[in-house]
DNA sequence: TTTAGGG
DNA sequence: CCCTAAA
């Protein structure tokens, strides 16, 4: 008996028969986290976030508050709709002509509603304000006003601190993070743009770090799209204050190396959320607004950025480099140009169904990659998945080589929702139509290998939703609309390798399914 | 680890 | 998405 894992698709250049896999340590590759260093080209989404707010810099004295707030300046100001402009070829008017936008409304945004969140707007995130210095010796630190918070098992995450609406919530785990002590400030579910005041704190770690990456809502979501614009680099700018140099604290355990003695304590007042676009029928409830705003923003905080910093106008990638080292010392009067950037961290998002490289092995999609590409320039089609761009591939650093928390025990939590856009439909149900239903390792491996996000099981559950939804009549489907044809490619894939599959375990290798489906 | 299905 | 029995 044959099984069909080792059927071979005739001159597809396909071919992935068990025995011919790679080795293990290669195939690992697929599932294995990127660095942050593989991350470190930065992909076409440059820097989609905006940072504001007033940063205080200070030499650390004796722990009295001698700080001196010093206004930062955003610099790159362009009006978000600019910026939009920019990034998304869209206007409000004819939205359909988009290239891409038509593709994930499904053609049917004809009286959507744009909301646009931009720079301008203050949807800031709340302040770290006073504290007290409970960090080491030549650490950063980003004190939160609150003092509940050990300074040993912290690393950042946000809290509302003034809603408590308990939400619905169903996922007997997050109400146990709920529980949690962490969260006590308050729920996390309500909108943070509106009232909320999510703090980012870090504590002995020279960044900030989302310790709560992942923000279930039971709840489907009701938003049609949204996305993030490219909006440009706003750094934060601080001064350093010359006026509180000071040789170090005696009392500090290490008096001995007064040099290496300082701390710099740093204040950022407030990050202001990214750029976001938001498309939402205008028939959607205000609740399903917020919610979307919500999950959105909770979306692109949670694993979607990367904080850089910037000396001098000059990046700073090598994170093993000590302050000193980089100019951030008390003394250092070259502080007058500290900054801050949130940046979506790079994301390959189904690059092989986007590359040249694959399509070759890939007759399907060189089709559907010309369609595609043609209306818009290359860097629009990247656009045009923006949040899945900011989202999918920020790793977790382990850089925290202590004990594990609580904290990041308790982030053993469920998986953010990340619904499919169409785009991905699209490249899953071309992959499905060529490999069959049972071989959803290899689908991964085909269309999905650079979206770290979607595992095979991901992708096969994803396969389970849209015969279902491909079924049902379209008024009760949810969420973003797959086009017709989509869904009719699917109902069509899945008969035919429901047909053949038993063909297959008779050894009779079925031509490929696409040819014979078209 | 990957599949296959129920939860 | 999660969880897991099976392979």
């Amino acid at each position: 008996m044959v099984s069909h894992r080792v059927l071979e698709f005739g001159d597809d250049g396909y071919k992935l028969p068990a025995k011919a896999r790679a080795p293990r340590s290669v195939r690992r590759r697929i599932y294995k986290k990127k660095t942050s260093e593989d991350d470190d080209k930065m992909c076409a989404f440059e820097l989609l976030a905006t940072v504001a707010g007033s940063l205080l810099l200070e030499g650390q004295t004796s722990g009295e508050d001698n700080c001196v707030a010093v206004q930062n300046t955003v610099k790159n100001e362009i009006p978000a709709e600019e910026t939009l402009v920019k990034s998304l070829p869209f206007s409000q008017d004819n939205p359909d002509e988009v290239e891409g936008l038509s593709n994930l409304g499904g053609g049917d945004v004809k009286s959507d509603v744009v909301v646009s969140i931009g720079s301008n707007s203050s949807t800031e995130m709340g302040a770290c304000g006073n504290g007290d210095p409970h960090g080491s010796r030549d650490d950063v630190n980003l004190y939160s006003r609150d003092d509940d918070d050990n300074d040993e098992n912290f690393s950042g995450y946000v809290r509302p601190r003034v809603s408590r609406s308990v939400p619905r919530i169903g996922d007997r785990r997050i109400r146990k993070i709920l529980a949690s002590r962490h969260w006590r400030g308050g729920s996390r579910n309500n909108a943070v743009l509106a009232d909320a005041k999510p703090w980012y704190c870090g504590n002995r770690n020279n960044y900030l770090r989302h310790h709560q990456r992942n923000y279930p809502i039971k709840k489907r979501k009701y938003f049609e799209n949204v996305s993030d614009s490219n909006s440009d680099d706003y750094h934060l700018q601080a001064k350093a204050h010359k006026g509180s140099r000071t040789v170090s604290s005696m009392k500090s355990r290490n008096a001995s190396f007064v040099s290496r003695d300082h701390h710099v304590r740093l204040r950022i007042k407030s990050f202001r959320v990214p750029e976001l676009f938001i498309e939402i029928p205008e028939t959607a409830t205000v609740g399903s607004l917020k919610r979307m705003v919500m999950e959105a923003v909770t979306t692109i905080l949670g694993d979607g950025l990367r904080v850089g910093l910037m000396v001098q106008g000059k990046k700073v990638r090598d994170d093993t480099k000590t302050l000193l080292q980089t100019g951030i010392s008390v003394e250092n009067t070259h502080l007058d140009s500290l900054g801050f950037s949130l940046e979506p961290t790079p994301q390959p998002l189904l690059s092989s169904y986007l590359s040249e490289q694959t399509c070759d092995d890939l007759p399907l999609s060189r089709n559907l990659l010309v369609e595609d590409s043609e209306p818009s320039p290359e860097g629009d089609s990247r656009a045009l998945v923006p949040i899945e761009s900011a989202v999918a591939l920020a790793p977790q650093t382990p850089n925290r080589k202590f004990k594990r928390t609580e904290q990041q025990q308790q982030a053993q939590h469920r998986r953010i929702r990340r619904p499919f856009s169409v785009t991905e439909v699209e490249a899953l149900v071309q992959a499905v139509e060529k490999l069959g239903t049972g071989r959803w390792r290899d689908v991964k491996v085909l269309a999905f290998e650079d979206a770290d996000h979607r595992t095979y099981v991901d992708l096969k559950d994803k396969w389970k939703t849209l015969v279902h939804t491909a079924r049902i009549s379209p008024q009760q489907r949810r969420g973003e609309p797959v086009p017709q044809d989509l869904l009719d490619r699917v109902l069509k894939t899945h008969a035919y390798w429901s047909q053949h599959q038993v063909y297959q375990l008779q050894s009779e290798p079925p031509q490929s399914q696409a040819e014979a489906l078209i």
